[in-house]
DNA sequence: TGCTAAACTTAACAGTGTTAAGATTGGAGG
DNA sequence: CCTCCAATCTTAACACTGTTAAGTTTAGCA
């Protein structure tokens, strides 16, 4: 049954159970022992994977961010002329309903201090994912719209920070669960 | 010198303290033993003042927002003709600075469950003061302005998505620490 | 002055992250 | 097929954490 050194799929399986318990009971109360205990394995053997609880988490919030990220290009590329004002829209949706359907996934995304926000237009490697791809996409977007680049700039850091912000708002704990945000997602977003 | 059983402003001293440490370390790092240290007192002393650790992030947090509401405060007081929109600006511009001054603040205030949002336009007692205050402030300068309910609605929670969106990204770690906020505050928040 | 309740200390408990040392195992090379 | 090694896992320990119980000090009121 409970066979001892359990092969091949600790690691994944550390990070897909953390990432349960964090929906569950929120990142602090994430303790590695317990997570051990969860998956069937010894108190130490996390180690054998991570050098850390804090490389789990990393790689946890890599592993959000890949969900996320799919989500957005699901919304860009579902899109019906992905090239049209409408496709930003659907992106800044995705990334609303993704925290809505996943609270817990916000603090823990975001108040984890490994995170690269780049705000500039260059491509830095390193960034968090899926904000450089909603900026690439935007981008092009507003060129083709005829916008300049200044009004491009300010029209990218205000729309992502409208969609961050509702992000943040819904995923809070407290907040009126029954809102209504698709309607108000339909009327801020467009301006 | 150290006298024993310093009395009168220990719990004072504990948030003050508490909130230091945040600030410096983060509030992951922040210990109820370290802290106890640091305010030359035994381990178990904070218990004969808060309940437990959660007790006390909790008044940290009532803290936090006071000082926040102060600044709100201050930023629509002092506006020329604080019933114009330009003190819906001012209010949103003293809400970035803020966090873009104790950038720990944000994640401390924000990732912790215990804060309450009202989106309606009841006066729910409870929630969190500076969106309360922003709340009322805007809707009367909106109303003065002629909008009616449903734009005033939708307008508060924009405006405060925005705002609250900005806040989020300046206080993350790794973004730009050199980027022009004011900038963007002025070119974002008029639309 | 004496008493009481609040404020503090000491000592212990269970739970946490982490490391060192050793046991088990799959799989590559002879 | 066998051997051996590196990867994987276990056990045992360490220092640190939040928390509680029981006892000590002290301010301030009767």
């Amino acid at each position: 049954m409970d066979k001892k050194y359990h092969h091949g799929e600790l690691k994944i399986q550390l990070i897909k159970s953390g990432l349960q318990m964090i929906q569950e009971d929120g990142i602090n109360k994430l303790s590695l022992r317990r997570l051990a205990q969860m998956c069937n394995v010894s108190e130490a053997a996390p180690y054998s994977h991570f050098k850390n609880k804090e490389e789990l988490l990393v790689a946890i919030q890599e592993y959000v961010t890949e969900q996320l990220q799919r989500c957005l290009q699901d919304a860009y590329e579902k899109t019906e002329h992905c090239n049209s004002p409408i496709a930003i829209l659907n992106m800044g949706k995705a990334y609303v309903q993704f925290f809505i359907k996943y609270p817990e996934y916000y603090s823990f995304l975001f108040a984890q201090p490994y995170l690269k926000i780049d705000l500039s237009m260059d491509n830095e490697p390193n960034a968090f994912e899926p904000f450089q791809y909603y900026k690439e996409k935007t981008y092009t977007i507003y060129k083709n719209e005829g916008f300049d680049e200044e009004r491009i700039k300010y029209g990218i850091i205000a729309m992502w920070a409208k969609v961050h912000g509702i992000a943040a708002i819904a995923s809070m704990q407290g907040v009126n669960r029954d809102f209504e945000w698709e309607d108000v997602l339909d009327k801020i977003l467009v301006e």
